[in-house]
DNA sequence: GACCCGTGGCT
DNA sequence: TAGCCAAGGGT
């Protein structure tokens, strides 16, 4: 791409960027939890949630400070509760070794835990103005196309664009450009149809002049779907109070409230008793619901239970009598959230995905 | 390189 | 519907 091309980029950012809230901001803390947020998460998905976050952690001092229950709180309903610990892990480094300041360079953020090469480029360039660049999906398909590379993703097509855009970074507004491409790729190269049309730098697009841009990127192979996995879940409710189990510390939904239960070749009434430490009696089936995650697909099944005593052996995990007014507010997974959806009114307003079913009735 | 890790919108 | 995809990182 010829310096005309990107300085023509350049300036169609400049004019046309979407106004953003961590886009009115200098503040490199509120920049790095937009960056960790939008991994893997769609523009819209994240400003309802970074707002809200900003208010409860307005600083890194605030974040570092919180209890870890706190920050799965916050972070509940975005997914990959992964990045929530490893940014509150990432603010707790920079109190204790960096003297609460984020480090400026691409480099030092890198060794923070949740920050890899993608956001340590786009911390380092939009927050500090070092001239670094950020290769993510949206990169990878807009060089892919501007060079007219036609091979799947892989690791050499990394590569080689990762030193197209060491080169094509500026040096004067590298948060800028890095933005810019990454806004061009999201508003304009799209992955399917891209707007040719109103695209500033087409006439230095390989792909549009070999009519390449609706087979640039190169499928890779599509994943075969898995079977889903039965799941039983236990409400039990006593005095206005759910019982729930937090989940361990690794695996999916780390460190995340459930409902006590689990796949459905362990009786669920000796599920309830390990994890919980108590004895049910188990209702009808109350509703029924099918939640997909990224790589798996669970058919929930949800009873009522009632309680009958507390066994006398430890629960096997962490419980918690939640009041069912703060079950909104706590640190509960979408899977959860569908199955006690309603029972006792909306949660959050947040929309489900799961489409969710009352069960037969029993009789 | 392969796999794990959520969610929601779109086709 | 089933598949695809979105400002990735860790192991």
């Amino acid at each position: 791409m010829d310096a005309a091309a990107r300085s023509r980029l350049l300036r169609w950012y400049r004019a046309k960027r979407r106004d953003l809230p961590w886009r009115r901001t200098k503040d490199a803390y509120a920049i790095l939890v937009s960056e960790v947020m939008l991994q893997q998460t769609r523009v819209e998905v994240v400003v309802p949630f970074y707002e809200r976050w900003l208010r409860r952690f307005p600083n890194l001092a605030a974040l570092a400070e919180a209890r870890e229950e706190e920050v799965l709180a916050a972070w509940a309903g975005l997914g990959y509760y992964r990045r929530a610990r490893n940014l509150h892990a990432a603010a707790q480094a920079v109190v204790a070794q960096h003297k609460g300041k984020l480090p400026a360079t691409a480099e030092a953020l890198r060794m923070l835990p949740g920050i890899g090469a993608y956001t340590a480029g786009a911390v380092a360039s939009i927050a500090f103005g070092e001239r670094v660049p950020c290769v993510d999906g949206n990169v990878v398909r807009v060089a892919s196309r501007i060079l007219g590379l036609r091979q799947p993703d892989s690791a050499a097509l990394r590569r080689r664009i990762e030193d197209a855009a060491t080169a094509w970074v500026s040096a004067r507004s590298p948060g800028d450009w890095n933005q810019a491409v990454m806004e061009l790729g999201a508003t304009v190269c799209s992955p399917r149809n891209p707007r040719c049309g109103e695209c500033p730098v087409a006439a230095a697009c390989v792909a549009k002049a070999k009519g390449w841009q609706d087979t640039i990127p190169a499928k890779t192979k599509a994943k075969t779907a898995v079977a889903a996995t039965a799941m039983r879940f236990a409400r039990i409710e006593q005095a206005g109070r759910v019982l729930l189990v937090r989940n361990p510390e690794t695996g999916l939904l780390a460190g995340m409230w459930m409902l006590p239960g689990g796949a459905s070749t362990t009786p669920l009434a000796r599920l309830v008793r390990e994890q919980a430490g108590v004895r049910v009696r188990l209702g009808p089936v109350e509703r029924e619901a099918r939640h997909l995650f990224s790589h798996r697909t669970w058919a929930m099944e949800l009873r009522r239970a009632t309680l009958l005593d507390v066994d006398h052996a430890q629960p096997g995990r962490r419980t918690w009598w939640c009041p069912v007014a703060d079950l909104d507010g706590a640190a509960l997974p979408a899977a959860m959230r569908v199955l006690l959806a309603d029972l006792d009114g909306p949660t959050r307003g947040r929309k489900r995905r799961a489409r969710s079913k009352p069960a037969p009735s029993a009789s």
